[in-house]
DNA sequence: GGGTTAAAGCCACCATCGTTGCTTTTGGAT
DNA sequence: ATCCAAAAGCAACGATGGTGGCTTTAACCC
């Protein structure tokens, strides 16, 4: 949404602690009260910072948050790649979940849902480009599409996530993956 | 969350106008901006009141909010009874669907799902619990349970609702039912 | 219609977020 | 060691959200 900020110019001494301790309170405080209930004024005392610093290095929180590291799963990380569709969309299920089960990873998760709506999410088109891209490169299919692997593997973990995280844990993937399979031959 | 506020003592007249004023101005606003990005001051604003009247009568956002309508399905409204579980079903899932394909609803959704994760929301339980009805009364279920459901109609609908609306439609829930019936028979 | 009083309006105030000009510190290079 | 420019700190300020005292309006009861 927002362009990137540059990294600082002086990597090291005191730039480079400010940026660590920011870092770290910005991630306390998501996790304690919520992307929504921080600000500004908050992270800096939590870091031990001015928060002149922090405006001036980045202007507002959600550059900040943008900036200070990688929330989101790589686009361009490896794919698992079994030679079998159905352990393939195991572990790309799983390596979702244990993203989402950072508590950090979750919040933002949340926070991304309030103002979702308008235009697709990155995190939307990026799960159906991966599983189109799992899906084609599968020997059979098995009759799946990617919009069915959104809607009863991805929407399913992306629900409990937001709504019940207590509710998802090392079987959710594979069982979730499972169903897709127990269909009646077309 | 916060308590229920009492309606007001004086049912007509100017009061009245207010509250109505205010309920149009809210809903306007959450549709246009998001619940996350509208304040007191802007809603007594666009509403021709006085913010002072806002405060004085909810307190707060959230507390009017609560307050001012329903913006969720009654939990005591008749569920469909077909003698049919999957006709059941599918008008079950119409309706949801049909309840936040109002703006104003996806909206309190998607603000719900910002601070969602500690307790379980009220949505979540009430839906539950009538997909267990719907199940329990069924002289077949078809080895459905409850949480099938919910992973496989309710979170699929939750998540296009919520991260690409515009992907429901009036064909979304007899679809997602329908899967559900596409079972190898154990 | 008149009186009573709840509720709306008005205004002054406080707290907090965010901005800006300036000073001080300090990382990195010479 | 010294310099210098970048970045942190400091302080004063404007803007805005929210609160409380007081006044004015008008809904409801008789």
């Amino acid at each position: 949404m927002t362009g990137m900020s540059a990294r600082p110019t002086r990597p090291g001494g005191r730039s480079a602690a400010v940026v660590a301790a920011v870092k770290a309170a910005v991630e306390e405080l998501i996790e304690e009260r919520g992307r929504a209930a921080i600000t500004i004024p908050m992270v800096a005392e939590r870091a031990g910072v001015n928060p002149t610093s922090v405006y001036r290095r980045w202007g507002d929180l959600q550059t900040m948050i943008n900036d200070i590291a990688t929330y989101r799963l790589d686009p361009k990380r490896p794919l698992p790649d079994t030679s079998d569709l159905r352990r393939d969309l195991e572990l790309w299920a799983e390596e979702f979940v244990t993203h989402y089960s950072q508590p950090v990873n979750a919040a933002l998760l949340r926070a991304g849902a309030a103002t979702a709506g308008e235009v697709e999410s990155d995190c939307l088109r990026n799960r159906r480009i991966e599983a189109s891209l799992l899906l084609e490169r599968a020997p059979d299919s098995f009759g799946l599409d990617p919009d069915q692997v959104i809607d009863f593997v991805i929407a399913p973990i992306i629900y409990r996530i937001i709504f019940s995280p207590w509710t998802v844990d090392e079987t959710t993937a594979p069982r979730l993956v499972g169903r897709l399979f127990e269909r009646v031959p077309v």
